[in-house]
DNA sequence: TTTCGTGCAAAGCATTTGCAAGTAG
DNA sequence: CTACTTGCAAATGCTTTGCACGAAA
């Protein structure tokens, strides 16, 4: 994703638009992974050596309050960040730890309401074997 | 539950009966509710004043081994706890925060393989606003 | 006697907070 | 100048670990 995209993203949500906050959403937008805070911090602080956690704290908070990102909680190894295109399942392999984008519909996802309740968001997690570690080991 | 139930549903998981996980379990159980390892505790505490978390976790963790609850990691407050009787779904009100059980049916419960990935467990977690809250505040 | 469960105290670790210094407009 | 951002250090709080005591078989 180029400079000039991510500018006018920020500025369509209110996001001032900083070095590190640029860099921060490009890492998780580019790469098409869901990081944790920790893979975010090693795989930036080579380039920006000054990069605090803290920043990476403060600036994903920023981005899920201002819808940018959603948070991922599939099992328990810490949060995973997620750029929100366009909505889409999370499967997990409990062999390699993978989370993989599923974008398959599904009738829960066009849900607006369930026994009287208001559905404002979903999260789907799945959690299996992914198709590479199936080859692997079988 | 009675006590001749969960000594019967111990015995075919295969875990040792004591005092502490008889009540920890019923109290999972029984009340229906989605509860933390905080609340755990407080509800507990009053009958069983010796009580540890740490036991609250040793136990839970067994359980979940065991296949007899899974974890529900819904929004950031924390793990809760789910008896494991017929699959269903979980909506958390953001108001509230109240979690209640949905059974209906979804085509993703009944999905064993997407993308080539084979799946071996769901989570679905609606959030939004309650029938309760939604009364009250309009 | 031997194994297992319990629970206190301490350690571990991810996240948040306080705050001082730096930066942008 | 003024408001916001950054990032270090310390604090917080949930969870796990080490270990000794006690109960059960």
């Amino acid at each position: 994703m180029i400079k000039e995209e991510i500018l006018t993203i920020f500025e369509e949500k209110g996001i001032k638009p900083s070095y590190q906050r640029i860099k921060i959403f490009s890492y998780i937008a580019e790469k098409k992974k869901h990081p944790s805070v920790e893979e975010i911090y090693e795989g930036l602080h080579k380039k920006i050596p000054t990069l605090s956690k803290t920043t990476i704290y403060n600036t994903l908070k920023l981005f899920v309050s201002k819808k940018l990102l959603s948070e991922i909680l599939i099992e328990e190894d810490g949060v995973r960040y997620d750029y929100l295109e366009k909505p889409h399942l999370h499967f997990k392999c409990k062999i390699c730890g993978k989370i993989y984008d599923i974008y398959k519909k599904c009738s829960i996802i066009n849900c607006k309401k369930i026994d009287g309740h208001k559905i404002e968001e979903h999260h789907i997690y799945l959690i299996g074997i992914c198709k590479n570690c199936l080859n692997k080991n079988g």
